[in-house]
DNA sequence: CACCCGCATTGATGTATGATAAGATTTTCA
DNA sequence: TGAAAATCTTATCATACATCAATGCGGGTG
């Protein structure tokens, strides 16, 4: 892609884990933007995730779908969790269960599985950022495991209000309660004690 | 240590990532074996967690202490789940809000963090080993999410007892309903459904 | 051997959340 | 703009799991 990779994305980067110049140069020969509009699909269930995406703006959900009801497996929204993919079927090449879509207009930097593994080969820095990233995500996912396994619906929800201020206004409930692991009759109910 | 790391722990590694045999040399140099016997604690709550440690035999257990209960964040057992640690305090440097003990005589092969930073910076393969595990930890934490998230008690047990069958034979089921999120006396109930 | 004491079980009851159904509200879009 | 669709709420009832209390079991220790 051009010269022009968002300064959000290299200085969360950096922030991970320090890349010199060359890497950064590296970087931009193999990331692409991509648009995607309020609705459409990024990934649908079934296939193999073929790219990672670093969300700039916008929010997306990943979810699957059983039973005919739909579980979110997250949101990506703000800088906390700015990481989009169908991680397992990334990393391991097989068919996603979950399908990954645009709640709102949203701007991505993505880089193909191909590519990346390309910069891990070439780039030791970026490899060690790829080391920092995967960390990262799996001490959010402990936090979650904590919160899932030891904590009340009204207190996930609270707890989701605070890391999240926004995000309520900006998706829909029933997206929210199914993130939860409620119904969204539920999540009614929670809103309404408070 | 001297030179006898174990087979299993040579044999996961190189499954994780293939290392040189510079790379096996320098682990030789910087980990050492450690024996916990039945009961014994090898991290407390309040604590930096100063080692990171690769399960060889036995069965430990990590849990949070609050309210008066004991909440089991994991096992470490068998071959799918060997890394032992209070995770985001031995990455960030922080307080462990984590207990780690043996449930049965354990045997580990442990690291300290400075070693391992220092491993890191002078063996690009070990940084990616270390960045193969992190991304293991993390799927193997997206399973457990999705299951707290969507499923009963009695299904997350029968899960459980698939995945680690001789497990529940070896821990006190308190421990296993604390793990499942349930309390005793419904994993009792569960247990004698079947 | 007998006594604990931690652990597992069982029963009775309470509560949070699910299921179903109906209505109210908002959004979409022809 | 207006009708249809999607979403949210509310109510009722059902159920899974928690809580509390009592009993039983079993292994360690005097």
């Amino acid at each position: 892609m051009d010269h022009s990779l968002p300064d959000i994305l290299i200085k969360q980067l950096n922030h991970f884990s320090p890349l010199g110049d060359t890497d950064i140069e590296a970087l931009y020969d193999r990331m692409t933007s991509l648009d995607i509009a309020k609705g459409e699909y990024w990934l649908r269930e079934g296939q193999v995730s073929s790219h990672i995406g670093f969300l700039i703006s916008g929010v997306m959900r990943v979810y699957h779908l059983a039973n005919d009801k739909e579980y979110t497996s997250y949101f990506n929204f703000g800088q906390r969790n700015p990481f989009v993919s169908s991680f397992t079927s990334f990393t391991k090449r097989i068919a996603s269960q979950e399908n990954i879509h645009a709640i709102t207009d949203c701007s991505m930097i993505v880089i193909s599985h191909a590519d990346l593994e390309h910069l891990y080969e070439t780039h030791p820095a970026i490899d060690r950022l790829g080391r920092k990233m995967a960390e990262y995500n799996y001490m959010l996912a402990l936090e979650r495991i904590y919160s899932l396994q030891h904590r009340s619906a009204a207190e996930r929800y609270n707890e989701l209000l605070s890391i999240y201020p926004q995000l309520v206004n900006m998706v829909p409930h029933h997206y929210i309660a199914s993130y939860l692991g409620i119904t969204p009759e539920s999540l009614s109910r929670i809103r309404k004690e408070k």
